[in-house]
DNA sequence: TCTGGGGTCCTAGGACCC
DNA sequence: TCTGGGGTCCTAGGACCC
C-alpha cells in the first residue's frame, strides 16, 4: 500500500495570495477568529522569528511599520478552495481521505512508483496553476511516514514538491534527520519527556524497545512507534459524522451582563443546531460553559461548565436553544467579566432513527419545531442570518468578534472579486 | 489593554454492583 | 467489626491533531 499525502503550503496565506498577487514575497500571517493570534504564516514571516499561536499584540509593532502584512481570517475564500482542492485530488485518486482543511490523503492501489511519482508531480503543477496554491506531497508505505516524507518536500526545493520514501535506507536517513517532535502523534508535551530520556530524533526512537515505548507512551506511542517502521496501522477513517459539535467563541469586550450573555449563548447553540441539522444527527446531551479571561493573573477566574440529557434526542433551533439557556441559567454568577462562551452537542445519534421515548407527550410539538428549523436552513446563508429566535442577536452571529484585516471573498462573492480589479 | 476554535481518542479514578 | 477483588459504567482531564 501506498499513501500520498498532499499538504497545502501555508494555506490561509496562500489562499490570501492566490487573489492578491502583491503578497507574494512579503510576510504575511493570518490571525484566529478575532484577530486573537496568529494560525497562518509565511516563509518570511516565520523567517522574521514569529512562532504559531503568537498573540497579536505582540507583532503589531512589525505591522506597523510595514514590516508584515496581516489578514484576519476568511473562512469562506479557504473552505472554497480547499473544496476545489480536494476535487482535483479525487480526480486523481478515488480513495481519498480528507484530514483537513489543507491536507488529504490519497491512497495509492495498483500503481508502481514511478506512477506515483509522476501523478504527484503533474498534480503539484496543476494545483498551483487552476488554484493559484503551492502543495507539497509525500509519499510512502504508512501514514506517519508520508506525512515525514511530506515535510522533506515542503523543505528542499529540490525535490520539487514531491518526496517519495521508496526503500528501507531512505527511510533511515529520513528518520535520523527528523527531530522527535515533529513525528506526527508527537506532541508538545511529549517530546520533551522523551528528548530526557534520550529520545531525541525519530531514529533514537524506533530504536526503542516496544515494551519501552508502551511503558512510557501507551498504546498511542507503540501505533507511532509501528507506523514509523513501516507497518502500517492507521486505519483510513470512513468520512462518518461527527460525534461532538462545537461552537464557541471569545468576545472581543469581556460581557458581565446575564441577558447580553444569554444571546450570545443562544447564537452559538442555534450554529450548532444547524450543523447538527446538516449532518442529519440529533444530539442527546447539550452542554454549555463560561469563562472569564484565563490570561489575567489578576482577577478571579471562573468557569463553570454543565449539561443537560435530554430524554429524546434533539435537532431543533428552539429545543437546542432553549436547554442551554437553561443550563446558562444555572451556571452564571453576576459580577464577573466573562471573555469566552460555548455550546457543546455530544451523544449525537443519527437523525432520521430517532425512536420517540413512550412517555413522550410533546411529540407533536417537536416535530413542529423540527419543520421552523427547516424552514430557517433554507433561509439562512451561512454568515447571513436573516431568521433567528428571539433570544439571538439580530444580524449577523458574528458581531462582537474582531476581525479587522480581512480580504474579500474573492471565489464566492463577485462583489468581492471586483473590487480588485 | 490585547492571547483561537473545533475536533478525536485514551486513561485514571470514582461510583456502584456482586 | 473485621474485610477483597473484579467488573462495568461514567466523567473529567490530558494529549494529540489541524
Amino acid at each position: 500500500m501506498m499513501y500520498a499525502l498532499v499538504d497545502c503550503n501555508n494555506f490561509f496565506v496562500s489562499c490570501e495570495r492566490a487573489f492578491q498577487p502583491q503578497l507574494e514575497g512579503k510576510a504575511v500571517v493570518v490571525l484566529s477568529n478575532n484577530d486573537g493570534c496568529v494560525v497562518a504564516r509565511s516563509n518570511e514571516s516565520k523567517a522574521l522569528g514569529i512562532e504559531m499561536c503568537t498573540p497579536y499584540f505582540k507583532i503589531r509593532s512589525l505591522a506597523d511599520s510595514g514590516r508584515l502584512v496581516v489578514r484576519s481570517s476568511n473562512y469562506a475564500l479557504y473552505g472554497d478552495l480547499s473544496v476545489r482542492i480536494m476535487s482535483i485530488l479525487r480526480s486523481v485518486s478515488p480513495k481519498l481521505e480528507v484530514y483537513s482543511i489543507d491536507e488529504a490523503f490519497m491512497i495509492m492501489e495498483g500503481m508502481d512508483v514511478a506512477q506515483v511519482k509522476a501523478i504527484s508531480s503533474d498534480l503539484v503543477k496543476r494545483i498551483r496553476q487552476w488554484i493559484g496554491v503551492p502543495v507539497s506531497i509525500g509519499v510512502a508505505s504508512t501514514k506517519t511516514l508520508s506525512k515525514i516524507a511530506s515535510h522533506f518536500a515542503k523543505k528542499y526545493p529540490g525535490y520539487r514538491g514531491v518526496c517519495v520514501m521508496d526503500n528501507d535506507e531512505k527511510r533511515m536517513k529520513a528518520l535520523s534527520l527528523t527531530e522527535i517532535g515533529d513525528v506526527w502523534g508527537i506532541g508538545w508535551r511529549t517530546a520533551p519527556k522523551l528528548g530526557a530520556m534520550g529520545v531525541r530524533s525519530a531514529s533514537d526512537f524506533v530504536q526503542r524497545p516496544q515494551e519501552w515505548v508502551k511503558k512510557h507512551l501507551g498504546i498511542m506511542g507503540v501505533r507511532t512507534w509501528m507506523e514509523l517502521q513501516g507497518k502500517d496501522c492507521i486505519e483510513d477513517q470512513e468520512p462518518e459524522k461527527r460525534k461532538s459539535i462545537c461552537t464557541s467563541r471569545s468576545f472581543a469586550n469581556s460581557i458581565s451582563d446575564k441577558n447580553e450573555l444569554a444571546s450570545r449563548v443562544s447564537d452559538f447553540a442555534a450554529l450548532c443546531a444547524h450543523k447538527l441539522r446538516s449532518e442529519n444527527s440529533a444530539a442527546h446531551t447539550v452542554w454549555v460553559f463560561i469563562q472569564t479571561n484565563r490570561f489575567r493573573k489578576d482577577t478571579v477566574q471562573y468557569d463553570p461548565m454543565s449539561s443537560i440529557s435530554l430524554d429524546v434526542p434533539a435537532s431543533s433551533t428552539q429545543e437546542i436553544v432553549g436547554t442551554s439557556l437553561k443550563i446558562l441559567e444555572a451556571i452564571y454568577e453576576p459580577g464577573y467579566e466573562y471573555k469566552r462562551a460555548g455550546v457543546i452537542l455530544t451523544d449525537i445519534v443519527d437523525g432520521s432513527s430517532i425512536q420517540p421515548s413512550l412517555f413522550d407527550f410533546d411529540y407533536g410539538k417537536r416535530s413542529k419545531e423540527d419543520k421552523v428549523s427547516e424552514v430557517m436552513d433554507k433561509v439562512n446563508v451561512p454568515g447571513r442570518n436573516l431568521l433567528g429566535l428571539a433570544t439571538q442577536r439580530p444580524g449577523n452571529y458574528s458581531d462582537g468578534i474582531r476581525c479587522s484585516y480581512k480580504s474579500g471573498s474573492f471565489s464566492t462573492d463577485w462583489k468581492d472579486l471586483i473590487e480588485v480589479h
